[in-house]
DNA sequence: TGTACATCAGTGAACGCGCGTTCACTGATGTAC
DNA sequence: TGTACATCAGTGAACGCGCGTTCACTGATGTAC
């Protein structure tokens, strides 16, 4: 144990503590506790609880953008033509089932968490998001864009972000609702069956008839340039 | 001050400071500082921070809900054939915008609130908001299973809890996604909006084709009435 | 080959702090006789 | 009408506790001469 394993345990254990509790409410007595590890480790290793935060998150996005990345390029390559929205959705969808590498993982893990990103007030977390992923997410949100040119970016961006709301809410809760779903239905549910339920709710939504609701006042005074890039 | 308008006084502070923050994140002598009363106060009056966040939730929900079952019995009088999906759904969404009577309250505090009851591991606050609404909640998806035949019950439950993310997700963040949308499309959204542009993305996501994925191995065994009621 | 020093990963105990809760108390209002 | 008592809404100060962080220290390993 006085190996350099250290890092991994506290990492493994903060993950999951914080995916099963949220960030506030995990202490570093916790985490260090289930990683069998001296209090004062965190502090070492991380320096802080904040830090050891994006840590968990920087251990599991960066393999996960980087992947996402090449999977982009190598589409923009191959078949520039062919981009409908629902194998899109699926890109991102197979990315995240091709995740997972560490054993016993559970993907739902990664979604509570960043689902909890969104959701718990930890502005340095989003900060680091932002500043570390921000030009893939901003990527993404283009080539979305181009498979449905017929809703106005305005309502694009609204539109996902319910898609996010579906995905990290129902990850967040999936334990509890994998239950429910066994004891009322007798349907026994893995995660990834749920993400394959999600593809036609969410391509069906994304594509729905816009609100036709004016989103800005006819006089668009201050900027011109909305529908540029 | 020393008249009775403690109470009110405590459940404002405390609603808004749940809304922004979270349970944990909120200390009692935030809510009582903001309150303007003294800090046992909350302890002589509620007994305890859990009966007080039970007390902000049972505040905005009662009406609510006995608006919905009236609402709801109205209905069934009324027009028991034209039960469409949408219409149900644009049902929930007069009641909770016919909501909010109290002066300069925001509607995204309610959902805001809603969103941290599934997404904070608050078990008590869940065992209450079930043994309490959990009728009414049953009576609803009844009524939306009706309207959504071709889909399991299986298969409904999970895209119910797929529009609740989606709800509760976007008001949860609702204030930092309309300054972002104002910024970058320049198109100021009121929280009424929003909801607006939820209704078309929620009702093709409900209405989708369903996924074709078998939620139940073949052999029944054990539950044979899974169709049933 | 042996010694001195530096670095590194971790440790144990304590620090001050903010937390939810408790408790003895106050002062105003209502009630009984 | 006056006095004694009860009730009630609130108060001020303290309680013990768990928190994140700090710090002096240890013991193993590597490096220089």
């Amino acid at each position: 144990m006085a190996q350099s394993d250290t890092v991994e345990r506290i990492l493994d254990a903060a993950e999951s503590l914080f995916a099963e509790k949220g960030f506030a409410e995990t202490s570093l007595r916790q985490i260090t506790g289930k990683a069998g590890v001296n209090l004062a480790a965190v502090n070492y290793h991380f320096g802080s609880k904040k830090s050891l935060i994006q840590a968990v998150f920087a251990r599991f996005l960066d393999p996960f953008c980087e992947s996402m990345e090449q999977a982009l390029e190598q589409r923009r390559v191959l078949d520039a033509a062919a981009q409908d929205l629902e194998s899109l959705l699926r890109l991102l969808i197979e990315q995240t089932l091709s995740l997972t590498p560490r054993s016993g993982q559970d993907l739902s893990i990664f979604m509570r968490l960043l689902g909890l990103a969104f959701t718990q007030s930890q502005g340095h977390l989003r900060r680091f998001l932002n500043e570390r992923y921000g030009t893939l997410w901003r990527r993404y949100m283009g080539l979305l864009q181009q498979t449905a040119p017929q809703i106005s970016p305005a309502e694009l961006f609204w539109r996902v972000h319910f898609m996010i709301g579906t995905v990290a809410f129902s990850m967040s809760g999936i334990k509890a609702l994998r239950a429910i779903s066994e004891s009322d239905f007798a349907a026994k549910v893995s995660t990834e069956q749920v993400m394959h339920l999600m593809l036609p709710f969410l391509a069906a939504g994304m594509q729905a008839p816009g609100s036709g609701q004016p989103l800005l006042p006819p006089t668009a005074d201050k900027k011109a340039d909305i529908d540029a890039d």
